[in-house]
DNA sequence: CGACAAGTTG
DNA sequence: CAACTTGTCG
């Protein structure tokens, strides 16, 4: 079940894709099998569904306790030239059913976009996220893996640090170790892995408390825009990886993050470019869909403006909509992941609809009980 | 001639200036009289023509071998307190008719605004510029000292360093005195003054060559808008000084500097705004309608944007859109003026409903009959 | 060199 | 939040 091409063909992928069941949580237990010497001297790829696989510089492991100054001295100097582990990427449920869940609402100093699966948030202001795992039971100390990588192929390679500036002006309690993460949590029991010296990617380990849903809340260091050497405009994710004692990966979730100093401008900016470009006398036009926005198209929360005549028609368009999105969350039963872009599209609708209520003095143009 | 206020009234400035004679370079040359006591202890403010009295953090004196670090540990305690010695600012070409000229060019990667009194530059390349000291004998050695200010009065006594990017990432050869100094001069033979970590002001010494014009070339290691604890945006200047070997000041020049990715841009900018600075951010503008959640198309006619999460549901509320126009006409009977901005409405949504259908490949998500 | 991207200001 | 500034990219 091990790939030892870097990259796989589109031909392979499908093939791959065709006969293997990928939702088989055993493929994904392999930890075990594969020996210290192994990681240094052999490139594994696991293929997975919404399959990426992504070369790791460093050392990247899946015990908590494994070090790489633990290493002896000559595989060091191995990783420190070309050791690169691929480590697969994609998300899985696994057995617990782990999800992560951003916490959203309107006037946060963050923003969610559930079109994009990303997060919009400004520098230091922490960032409450869900994590739910079903049948968490007392006797199992299960932990969350937190890594934030680039997500475009071309640097998904490099490993993410803070720009010198934000390194050097942290904090003053912080951790030496803790002073090149570009992303941290407040758990106080959080464990920081990594060490930039050695080139290492840096992870961080939280202890999940022993309930469906725990909330824990992150901090970002550095801007996307940091310059070299630290994220420098490119686009990065947070990889959630839900393990057990002996770090065997039991499920994992991907999180785009955008550190920004106008989140709502800029997510709003992310979600219409992709689709609506306004014209003369306000025309609005369809979007070109991109191939790959297509695919997720009908996740896609995306904006429509369409021409109104009067508050009447206005509310009455205001309404519906929201009445869509209701129909569509009582649709979803229980399943709470496959709520989440109606919850966002209609928290939206009240927004505008407030937003109208707010500026009329009227109460006959007003939309109640929103 | 020094004044002890730290700085003079209006008042006390036009009565200097119209009863002393600025031009005589005797003034000047006070600093044998000033003892290295009298620089720990005292504010020191001499006025001169285009008066500037900037008080100056740490140690800046004048002798080229005197050091902060030979200063006894009580006096190091002052400086690190409050210790502000005032130093003059203004220029004067001093009795070898000092003079600073940058060298000029059109295809340069610098520009020079005589204007403004202004260079222009990238950061990283070399700017020549060129010394002119007249009856420069062959017997005595002078000096230039380059000293990079902020140049607001505001933040005139704050020290100019590099920002930790830039510090931690110069050439690799660089010593670690030089390694906070936003400005360099390629001569080898520069000597460089200051430490940051005593919160210095950084400066450096140039042996001028023996003749009447002299080019020195230099280099910026950060930009204007490098982030605190660097430039941070403030506006700096250099300010040159021709000294002898005592350091006795025998000339003192200015050149406001802009580090900066686009020079010429920016200095257009600077140049044509100050001259049509009606619209600066500050200035009040007659505001636009809040166009947050409407826009106004024509006399009553409104956009109104909506999230819709995917195809279905965009079809459903541009329908709806539709069907409401159609009401509304119908109910409008043979009143053509009434029915008239509805008939506007009902081409808009249709507009949409094609460029959707235009757009979309899939005859599934396709609207018919419009 | 124009257009865009993205932090800052009031 | 709008407008501005200013680095970057094509
Ligand atoms: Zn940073
Ligand atoms: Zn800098």
């Amino acid at each position: 079940m091990s790939f030892q091409s870097e990259l796989l063909s589109k031909e392979d992928e499908s093939y791959i894709l065709a006969h293997v069941d990928l939702d088989d949580p055993s493929l994904f237990n392999l930890s075990d099998e594969i020996s210290i010497d192994d990681f240094q001297e052999q490139k594994y790829s696991l293929l997975l569904h919404n399959e990426q696989t992504v070369a790791l510089n460093g050392n990247y492991q899946n015990t908590h306790d494994y070090y790489p100054a633990d290493l002896p001295k000559e595989a060091e100097s191995i990783k420190l030239e070309d050791q690169k582990l691929n480590v697969t990427q994609g998300e899985f449920q696994g057995p617990y059913d782990f999800q992560v869940i951003v916490c959203t609402g309107s006037k946060n100093p963050w923003e969610y976009s559930a079109q994009l699966n990303k997060i919009y948030t400004d520098r230091k202001s922490p960032v409450p996220i869900d994590f739910i795992v079903k049948n968490n039971s007392p006797d199992t100390q299960l932990f969350v893996r937190v890594t934030p990588m680039f997500n475009s192929p071309q640097y998904a390679q490099d490993c993410v640090y803070r720009c010198p500036n934000h390194e050097f002006n942290g904090p003053s309690d912080e951790l030496p170790k803790e002073k090149c993460h570009i992303v941290k949590c407040l758990n106080k029991n959080t464990e920081y892995y990594g060490d930039k010296a050695k080139g290492d990617r840096l992870s961080f380990v939280i202890p999940l408390a022993r309930t469906d849903r725990v909330r824990e809340r992150f901090e970002f260091y550095c801007l996307n825009s940091c310059p070299a050497p630290g994220i420098n405009r490119k686009p990065v994710e947070i990889v959630f990886t839900l393990e057990d004692i002996h770090g065997n990966t039991l499920g994992r979730k991907n999180l785009n993050v955008r550190i920004c100093s106008c989140p709502r401008r800029d997510r709003e900016k992310d979600e219409n470019i992709p689709a609506a470009k306004s014209r003369k006398r306000g025309m609005i036009v369809a979007k070109k869909p991109s191939k790959k926005a297509s695919v997720v198209l009908s996740r896609n929360l995306q904006e429509l403006t369409v021409p109104v005549l009067g508050p009447q028609m206005r509310n009455n368009v205001l309404k519906y909509v929201h009445d869509l999105y209701a129909g569509e969350i009582l649709r979803c039963g229980d399943d709470i992941e496959k709520q989440q872009p109606y919850l966002q599209g209609l928290e939206s609708v009240k927004t505008i609809i407030a937003k109208f209520n707010d500026n009329e003095s009227s109460s006959i143009t007003q939309l109640s009980h929103f």
